[in-house]
DNA sequence: TATGTAGATCCGTGTCCGTCGATCTGGAGC
DNA sequence: GCTCCAGATCGACGGACACGGATCTACATA
């Protein structure tokens, strides 16, 4: 470690060159960009963005037993990703007997979206 | 193993109660949303999408010297996760002598907001 | 009650990712 | 030449994640 308390006033940015203007970030802005990476970590995996994208095609509710052969995945796996899109609160699901059908909440992509544009 | 031949024809969905309406998915739309994927991946993580927030409030070009300070990361965690968001198209970079300057390329950004829209 | 089925949960495995210390690269200035 | 500095790269560690087989839970039908 070097004590540098004389040499504190030194060629802090070569006194003459800045590299750019200071920036700041405030915490509010922070806290939103935390929420918003959650719901983007949720999108990034081709899987669950297709499955997205499916169940927004189908404006109603779709069951679960029509989305598994759409992939190459065993049927837990697919019940993991729609785990993980249901915690994000980008879908919902919903029994009906036997089958459970999934539909998405518009809100989380409209969010997200806003925080894009 | 049940060797089950003769059961073939069983009960395949109970014969009068459909779960929902037959459900494809092109794989036109597969190859886009594998795109998208990866553009929220690379947004899927919270300093990320900070950098990105800085960078893009920040219409010009930010010096990393400028961004390492924002972060409880140390410089090559950040030089990591610069180098994530440039290999997805979000971000580019350009040397001015001993700086490195940073910018938002924006065609990721709206191709993602247009996929979510 | 017993059987079959749709879907969720558990658990082990292999891989990927975030992190940081150490090191490398190359430009600036002496 | 040498030294200092900004930033990128390397290497290793620990934790998270994708995946699937086995199992569990409801529900439906007989």
């Amino acid at each position: 470690m070097s004590v540098d308390l004389e040499l504190a006033p030194k060629t802090k940015r070569a006194a003459g060159a800045p590299c750019c203007e200071p920036v700041v970030y405030p915490d509010v802005e922070r806290a939103r960009a935390i929420r918003m990476a959650e719901v983007a970590k949720a999108l990034g995996d081709p899987i669950r963005l297709q499955l997205v994208d499916v169940l927004r095609k189908h404006a109603g509710k779709v069951c679960v037993c029509e989305l598994v052969p759409l992939f190459d995945v065993a049927q837990p796996t697919l019940s993991h990703h729609l785990k993980k899109l249901r915690d994000a609160g980008i879908v919902d699901s919903e029994r009906q007997g036997l089958w459970a059908y999934y539909y998405v909440l518009p809100d989380a992509l409209e969010e997200l979206t806003a925080w894009l544009s």
